[in-house]
DNA sequence: GTCTACCAAGCAAGCGCTTGGTTTGTAAAG
DNA sequence: CTTTACAAACCAAGCGCTTGCTTGGTAGAC
């Protein structure tokens, strides 16, 4: 351990570039994310990429090593930039019940949004990887965890919240990532709306 | 339209037998979902079902007409089986509050439990049935679903929840199917104590 | 003597990926 | 403004392997 603390530095997620989406790269991984989304890694065929970004699937490895290094890339790019997001909106909110407000408002918004589908990727296509994968994915997902765990921890030292933390944030997690299979934009209920009703979920009523 | 009242039955999932756990069949099913579950559906080849099972590869095929029967297979037994088990525990169950203790604690088992494999098969192979096999589970589904509505909207009625029943019940069905990626049973908590944080979840502080 | 459960062998199709060569964009050198 | 150089992006072809599934036949139970 010879490196002085000038030259160390805490290789955070948000430290990591996300691939530029504008970039051929990009839109290969865009076009991932939707096929995988749809149809699951295992039966999106290299071929399917291929034709789907108009070009010979030999072409794809170019650009990838391999078809399980389009899947992380997909991920780590993924959590990359939620990540992110989710720090600055933090960074916003004052008091610990919205900054879990903005959380899950974060969240929802990952799963929901411009990111969806390479967020149902990311939680449905794990058992896809390999070990070593899985192993980067899982070291990045633990920051994005620890930030949920200590807007809880607040909220429980101030007497809003009666659930053991992490069981209330495995609950969310299950009942946030569930809403893309039936929440729909258009239908009447606004993301906002959507948001608050999983807040009162975690909360007790009245401390909002 | 010419079936007389005598002839005609209700098509209650609960009224068809799942296959007989003990048969040949319903050993390959077993082993299927376990396996199905494991690496996923797409991942698990038949040759793999066939050296779990101690058979050669093609034998499978004098007791499933596809691959994909044998998933179908899977989930119809695993929804027969665990909608026919709700109904009883229901049936005991007195007031509105202790029904839905009832039927969270219900889901927890089918998904913590003995049928736990199969159930997660049913939730995340979704998408490796064609649409007619889709359509055939779906109908199973919709007769378990009616059961956890109605009695959300008892208790709404009487005040003990505050949400939208349906929205309810899907933030429900994820935080419940999300536990088996974390709960484990040997763990300090009990499948009891699992139910009640997931009933404190639903209904009001105090009201229980 | 028929029925159920299985084996042994293998086929056609589809899979991820490789290879050698061609086009295209970029930028310095003449 | 043109030429030369070179790397990045892509094509055309196909290899080796695995996949779901079929076929024709056999052993044992009732």
């Amino acid at each position: 351990m010879s490196r002085t603390q000038a030259e160390m530095h805490t290789d955070n997620s948000s430290d990591i570039e996300p691939t530029n989406p504008a970039s051929a790269k990009g839109r290969l991984l865009s076009i991932a994310a939707s096929l995988f989304n749809q149809k699951g890694y295992e039966r999106t065929t290299v071929r399917d990429l291929a034709t789907a970004a108009g070009i010979q699937s030999g072409s794809l490895f170019h650009h990838f090593k391999t078809k399980e290094d389009i899947l992380k890339s997909v991920m780590v790019d993924t959590i990359i930039f939620n990540t992110h997001r989710m720090k600055q909106e933090m960074a916003k909110a004052q008091t610990p019940i919205t900054r879990l407000r903005a959380l899950i408002r974060c969240e929802l918004e990952s799963i929901i949004g411009e990111t969806g589908e390479a967020m149902s990727v990311l939680v449905y296509e794990w058992r896809s990887l390999s070990a070593e994968n899985q192993a980067i994915i899982l070291k990045l997902r633990d920051e994005y965890e620890s930030l949920w765990l200590s807007a809880i921890n607040d909220l429980k030292q101030e007497g809003l919240v009666t659930s053991e933390p992490f069981v209330l944030r495995r609950f969310l997690t299950g009942a946030l990532s569930w809403t893309k299979t039936w929440y729909k934009p258009k239908g009447g209920m606004s993301l906002d709306e959507l948001a608050d009703q999983a807040l009162m979920l975690a909360v007790k009523p009245g401390s909002v």
